[in-house]
DNA sequence: ATGGCTACGATCCGTAGA
C-alpha cells in the first residue's frame, strides 16, 4: 500500500497537477491539504475518473481537506471531537484495515500571537483525539501539513529561522507528543537525501535555492511503521508551472 | 533589506499562507 500526502493550496488550480500526479505515482490513498474550496466545488467527478474515492471537508478560501483512496472508504469522521473549530482542518477515515487520519495544522504566524496559542491548543487537542482513535484502531497513520520542522536538519537556514514559527520549540515539543503516543516518522529511518524538504518559498526562489522546510510527515502507528519500506519525497511537482507551494511526500507499505 | 510570491475574493487592494 502506498500513503501520501500533499498540500495542494488550492485544489481548483492544482487538479491538472494533481490528476497526473496520481496517474505516475499510482498512490492507494492520498491525504489532501488546503483545498480551498467549498464541498460543493469539489471535483468529483474528476477525481472518481481517476480511480479514486474521496472523503472531503470543505471550506471556502480557507483550509479544507480531504482524503482519496483507490480502496473502499468507511467510517469518516471530521474535525476533532470536543474541540469547536470553524476552521476545516482534520479528516479522518477506515481503509484498507487501516485508520488514516489527515491534519492541516494550523500556521502560528508569530510566536506569542493569537493564532500561535490556537496552534499550541489544536495540537494538544489533536493529540488526545488521535490518543482515542490508536485505542479503537492499532493500525493508524497520522498524515498532512504540520507546520513544524521537528529537527533543525529539516530547515535550510536553522540559524534564519531560530526562535520562529515552524520550529519554535513549543511547537516541536507538540510535534514530539504526537510520537509520544507510539506514533513513528518513518522518514528519518531510511537514508535519506541532505536537506531534504517538502515546502519551499515562493518568493526570493526559494526552490531553485532549495530554501526549504520539511514540514509535511506522514506519522506510523507501530503495526504499520513495521511494514513501512521506504519514504520519500517527490520534488517533481514542485518544478511545474504555478506549483503548489508544497510538494507530495510518500510511503511505502509492504 | 522584515520584502520578495501565490490564491482568493473582493476590486484596482487586503488577508493569509509559511
Amino acid at each position: 500500500m502506498k500513503l501520501a500526502t500533499w498540500n495542494v493550496n488550492s485544489l481548483k488550480v492544482r487538479l491538472p497537477h494533481l490528476l497526473d500526479w496520481l496517474a505516475a505515482a499510482k498512490p492507494d490513498v492520498i491525504c489532501l491539504q488546503e483545498l480551498k474550496l467549498e464541498d460543493a466545488k469539489f471535483p468529483r467527478a474528476e477525481i472518481e475518473a481517476a480511480g479514486y474515492r474521496a472523503a472531503h471537508l470543505g471550506q471556502k478560501t480557507y483550509n479544507g481537506v480531504a482524503i482519496l483512496s483507490r480502496l473502499e472508504i468507511a467510517e469518516v469522521a471530521t474535525g476533532i471531537p470536543g474541540f469547536a473549530d470553524e476552521q476545516k482542518r482534520v479528516i479522518a477515515a477506515t481503509l484498507g484495515g487501516a485508520r488514516i487520519v489527515c491534519v492541516y495544522c494550523p500556521n502560528g504566524q508569530a510566536v506569542g500571537s493569537e493564532k500561535y496559542e490556537y496552534t499550541l491548543r489544536w495540537f494538544a487537542a489533536l493529540r488526545e483525539y488521535v490518543a482515542a482513535e490508536l485505542s479503537r484502531h492499532p493500525s493508524l497513520a497520522l498524515l498532512g501539513d504540520f507546520n513544524v520542522a521537528p529537527e533543525d536538519r529539516d530547515v535550510h537556514d536553522p540559524k534564519a529561522w531560530e526562535g520562529q514559527v515552524h520550529v519554535s520549540e513549543p511547537e516541536r515539543t507538540a510535534w514530539r507528543a504526537l510520537l509520544e503516543l507510539g506514533l513513528k516518522d518513518r522518514f528519518r529511518l531510511f537514508e535519506q537525501p541532505e536537506k531534504s524538504y517538502s515546502w519551499w518559498d515562493y518568493r526570493m526562489m526559494g526552490f531553485r535555492r532549495n530554501a526549504g522546510l520539511r514540514i509535511d510527515q506522514i506519522l506510523l502507528s507501530a503495526p504499520l511503521a513495521a511494514r513501512c519500506t521506504a519514504s520519500t519525497i517527490d520534488k517533481e511537482p514542485r518544478k511545474l508551472e504555478r506549483p503548489s507551494d508544497h510538494t507530495p511526500v510518500v510511503c511505502e507499505l509492504s
